[in-house]
RNA sequence: GGGCCUGUAGCUCAGGCGGUUAGAGCGCAGUCCUGAUAAGACUGAGGUCGUUGGUUCGAGUCCAUCCAGGCCCA
């Protein structure tokens, strides 16, 4: 017997009992300890941080890393996903300044690195309790038990080592670079956070300035026209910039000469001449007087000069003598085509500086304060930029100035605009290796595909080297002491080595600021008295989540295997789309740098979560959906059903309860009604499985046919999973559960009613069975929860010897001598027939309980007509006729048809219903079903029987009598009622299971109603017989 | 400003290598069917397939342009 299973279903205690039933037998430890010899399958947890609850946004990204790893366990693989934490960086720090109510890194100095970091440890596993039970409670399998967590010594150890190496091969340094700064919280953004705060239509003054020419061969006072939006970078100016291959032009007006480039002549505000055109080359090396001279304003002047390595380094200088240089940068879009560059800031500027060894002036300090003796000196830059345009103009240097806007950077925690500022950093030299980035890509499989080339390939083809340093505390150390007397510098590889190297024990060091700060020792550079003390940098928490495929075993210093065991690459990695410049990144640069191999063979590239309205969700606009609403509501099934189907994975995707609702009753309670009837029937009967025959094959019409459409599934779903996409996958299962309710069980209903247990029967039971058993194992790595318990009772109780979980059984493989293409074809024609027939009865009133004579059928094709005659009695029993003719039968049927649907007039379209010749006809696409609408009294009679039946069935289900209990029937009513039930009375006790049908009034304790039916008053009561 | 993606019914989405009259689900209105069903069937309303050009005998589909939205970057 297998268990009752009710129609009625509550999914999210269905998941808690299968939660308990994998937890009380181990299952997903089992699902790799039990098969030491299968093949590895490397799945890579990308570390969330726990210092939140759990998102929708997050369940997303985990049950896509699950489907991919649970239908790999059932192809044979052992599958190793081990959790991860990720602990480090900005945010976390962010949220504990915003605890202490402290915004500054002074503040945070004086509150004490040691509390602040201590804080920020207990913060990142806040939240690690929701974010395990959530885990579980989704049915994400993930080892959580030994998770990596990029704070541990061992994590960064591995950190270490890997910045050692790099060291050694020159791709570790620091430079000095225009970074984006925030002049209040004293810090460099990294590019996410700058990201973070760009704000459109930005409004800042847009000033043309005069440089005059100091050596320009005409007498008259010659100009060189630059524009910035920037004033402040002003007195910084050391060079300007010319495209040397644009035309520029020599103009008069107001009694001087103004250069720019011709294409931006239309800047001028007023009339002019054009003197002469020269190619801007020819302006290259021209001296200019600058605006604010440095040294006149007490600001150090330093310059750059390339050494004999090719390094360029800053010098201090007396004085500079600034001049046109070359720039491809220089736009011709916008401005004069002259580009004022001030190497202290823009980070284009910079790099002009050291290509041209230009002179370096920086009067503004981190605070954004502007220093020195200018007039505006001490102000905040911002402030000070209408007065430099106020100061120039009263020198007759300002030719005009307006309002510019654009899109401009903000810091996004404290709204300061950011300032572009040169200053050093630590970069690791990826683009030493940029070929071998973009190399490796090609062998990667993106999903979606337009990744590879497009944005991460855009991405890796403009790579720049990697700033890894930030100026914070929360975070892995750089492991580089340097001396604070001469210029010794090493990077430390190990703790071992700096217990060495300082002489101190360091086994229990926490290797976090500000203890391994305290770590010092003295120069050993001969004669050097100095002391060798870390750089006040930590690391970039992506390098943290890059380094996991291997500090998450702790190599080198445990775990040597992993470089040959197959745990390098990854086979699969999942997450959204904003990891494209993060995770995905991070884990290819290093993989790059350190093995010169891939990460990882595969990856969904996820698209964002958008609430039901296609609005991201945001704490902002309260739109957020939080997980447990979904999963104690509709289950973890429907959730990631949903979630797998609704859109493909790389689009965005909305989401709300009611699509989750939706997907719950249209797939999952389809299927466990149609698991529903089958366990109920097989109890009835007592069918086992056992009763199948080894070498049974199915003989009827609909067994072939649903048994075809089923193998056909099987071979789809394992290539559509085999490719990473459990869209395609999951939709086809739901387009199957869909034909295998509402065709398959409904045309076969009567087949598992009968009486007599024969061939046909056992055939039906075999075909259901084989359903459900495979589309159970099918959606198991979809949907674990309704699988498991499908399988528990439909197989593993009749087999208590086999795999004891569904996610232990192989995943099914596809018999292709039952996919059978015409039966598949005829079946279709059938479902449209039918579907044409219902139409055409229902234009004409003709209900589907009474029966008719005839329909007439007219296919398009000589296949069809074949299989019309294959699929007959369904059609027949579908729609309640006697018999089927097809059109040739009745020649002229269809031509009149035509002629009543207006065929022939100029619309393009005849289908329609009409009334021709006593049939009612429905014309769709070159078919025809017409049915015979002359009701003969012996039909009226049967259908009259029919309506009866039907009337009692109702009673009987109103009085919940059990399917099996046999009943007496009474009636009262008109001579036809009493007719029927004389002429037709086998029909109608054979489907009531009534004993008798006593014309007399109903018992006192008998369900019972009168009601009209066709027009006349009838009493029906049921009563129950006791069984024996 | 650059890169990538998306635009098909009120909503969520399908539409193979260009080929007959562009589909499904949800929602709405009505009718029907039902002893597995929380379901299902049928009918109806609802579409300039984002725009404009082009290629073609033929374009939702291919090309170009523009528009709108999203993400990433400057």
């Amino acid at each position: 017997m297998f268990d009752v299973v009710s129609s009625r279903v509550n999914f999210p205690d269905l998941d808690a009992e299968i939660l308990d039933y994998w937890k009380e037998r181990d299952v997903f430890r089992r699902s790799y300890d039990e098969r030491p010899d299968a093949p590895l399958f490397m799945m890579y947890e990308g570390p969330p941080t726990a210092n939140g609850s759990p998102g929708i946004h997050h369940v997303l990204a985990r049950v896509f890393k699950d489907v991919i790893s649970r239908y790999r366990t059932m192809k044979g693989c052992r599958v190793i996903r081990k959790g991860g934490w990720d602990t480090h960086g900005l945010p976390v720090e962010l949220q504990i300044e915003q605890e202490l109510g402290i915004s500054s890194k002074r503040e945070i100095e004086e509150f004490g690195i040691a509390e602040f970091n201590r804080r920020c440890r207990e913060s990142v596993f806040r939240y690690v309790k929701e974010w395990e039970v959530m885990t579980d409670r989704i049915g994400y399998w993930v080892d959580m038990e030994d998770p990596y967590v990029t704070l541990e010594n061992d994590y960064i150890e591995t950190g270490w080592w890997i910045l050692k190496k790099l060291w050694d091969r020159g791709l570790l340094y620091q430079d000095r670079r225009g970074a984006p700064h925030c002049p209040r919280c004293v810090s460099s953004l990294s590019s996410h956070e700058v990201a973070l705060g760009y704000r459109e239509n930005t409004p800042d003054p847009s000033v043309f300035v005069k440089f005059q020419a100091t050596e320009w061969p005409d007498a008259m006072p010659t100009y060189f026209l630059a524009w910035t939006t920037t004033p402040w970078t002003l007195p910084g100016n050391t060079a300007l910039a010319v495209d040397a291959d644009a035309e520029y032009s020599v103009v008069a007006t107001d009694g001087c000469q103004l250069v720019l480039a011709t294409a931006l002549l239309g800047v001028l505000q007023e009339d002019y001449t054009v003197v002469k055109t020269l190619a801007g080359s020819e302006l290259l090396g021209q001296p200019y007087r600058p605006l604010y001279d440095a040294a006149e304003y007490g600001v150090p002047i330093r310059r750059f000069v390339r050494g004999d390595d090719g390094q360029t380094t800053l010098q201090d200088a007396d004085s500079y003598a600034p001049r046109v240089v070359a720039a491809d940068f220089v736009s011709m879009d916008d401005g004069s085509g002259i580009v004022h560059i001030a190497p202290a800031f823009g980070d284009e500027d910079l790099g002009l500086g050291r290509e041209h060894q230009l002179a370096f002036v920086q009067q503004v300090d981190l605070q954004g304060v502007i220093t020195g003796s200018y007039p505006f000196a001490g102000k905040f830059v911002k402030d000070a930029d209408p007065e430099i345009a106020a100061d120039l103009e009263n020198r007759g240097l300002l030719y005009h100035q307006g309002v510019y806007r654009h899109t401009y950077p903000f810091c996004w925690r404290c709204d300061t605009p950011l300032l572009y500022y040169a200053k050093t950093s630590w970069y690791i030299r990826t683009t030493a290796v940029k070929d071998s980035l973009v190399g490796n890509n090609s062998r990667i499989n993106w999903y979606p595909e337009h990744i590879r080339e497009g944005r991460f390939g855009e991405w890796l083809r403009n790579n720049v080297d990697w700033a890894i340093s930030r100026e914070r505390y929360w975070g892995t150390p750089i492991p580089i002491w340097q001396c604070d007397n001469c210029v010794q510098t090493v990077c430390v590889g190990s703790v071992a080595e700096l217990s060495e190297r300082s002489g101190a024990i360091l086994k229990d060091l926490d290797l976090h600021r500000p203890y391994v700060d305290d770590v010092t020792w003295p120069c050993r550079v001969e004669n050097c008295t100095g002391t060798m003390r870390r750089v006040p940098e930590v690391m970039d928490c992506w390098f943290d989540s890059g380094m996991m495929p291997l500090a998450q075993w702790h190599y080198p210093f445990e775990n040597r295997d992993i470089e040959t065991d197959g745990r390098l690459p990854a086979d699969y990695i999942c997450e959204a789309v904003d990891q494209t410049r993060g995770w995905f990144y991070s884990l290819h640069a290093l993989s790059t740098l350190m093995q010169d191999d891939i990460a990882y063979r595969n990856v969904i590239c996820l698209g964002l979560i958008l609430d039901g309205r296609g609005r991201k969700m945001s704490k902002r606009l309260g739109n957020i959906v939080e997980p447990d609403t979904i999963l104690d509501a509709h289950g973890a099934d429907a959730l990631r059903w949903y979630l797998f189907t609704a859109s493909h994975p790389g689009e965005p995707r909305r989401f709300s309860d009611r699509l989750v609702q939706q997907t719950l009753r249209q797939v999952l309670l389809t299927l466990w009604n149609v698991y529903s009837f089958f366990t109920n029937y097989a109890n009835i009967d007592e069918f086992e499985p056992s009763q199948i025959p080894a070498d049974w094959r199915p003989e009827a019409e609909l067994d072939r046919w649903i048994l075809a459409e089923l193998n056909r599934l099987v071979q789809v779903v394992d290539e559509n999973l085999d490719n990473y996409n459990p869209t395609d996958a999951g939709r086809r299962v739901a387009d199957f559960i869909d034909i295998l309710s509402n065709w398959y069980v409904r045309r076969s209903r009567r087949r598992f009613w009968k009486s007599e247990a024969d061939a046909d029967k056992l055939g039906a039971y075999a075909t259901l069975y084989a359903c459900l058993t495979t589309v159970a194992r099918l959606m198991a790595p979809l949907a674990p929860f309704v699988s498991e318990q499908m399988y528990r009772n439909l197989e593993l109780r009749f087999n208590p010897h086999g795999p004891d979980s569904v996610h232990l059984t192989d995943f099914p493989v596809a018999d292709v001598s039952l996919i059978d293409q015409p039966v598949m074809d005829a079946t279709r024609l059938a479902i449209r027939v039918s579907s044409m027939g219902r139409a055409a009865r229902s234009k004409a009133g003709l209900k589907v309980r009474q029966p008719l004579a005839s329909v007439v059928v007219k296919t398009r094709t000589a296949d069809e007509a074949k299989y019309l005659d294959w699929v007959r009695p369904q059609i027949l029993e579908e729609l309640n006729i006697k018999e089927l003719q097809p059109a040739d039968a009745v020649q002229s049927l269809y031509a009149e048809a035509q002629a009543a649907a207006g065929h022939d007039s100029d619309s393009n379209s005849d289908d329609a219903v009409v009334s021709v010749n006593g049939y009612s006809a429905n014309l769709e696409s070159g078919y025809m079903v017409a049915v015979d609408a002359n009701i003969t009294p012996e039909l009226a009679d049967e259908g009259l029987a029919r309506e009866l039946s039907h009337r009692i069935q109702n009673l009987r289900k109103s009085a919940r009598f059990q399917i099996t209990d046999r009943i007496v029937t009474y009636y009262q009513g008109s001579d036809d009622v009493a007719r029927v039930m004389a002429t037709h009375g086998d029909y109608i006790r054979q489907e009531t299971l009534s004993d008798d049908l006593l014309a007399q009034p109903p018992a006192e304790d008998a369900q019972s109603e009168t009601a009209k039916v066709e027009g006349m008053e009838v009493t029906l009561g049921v009563c129950r017989v006791a069984s024996d």
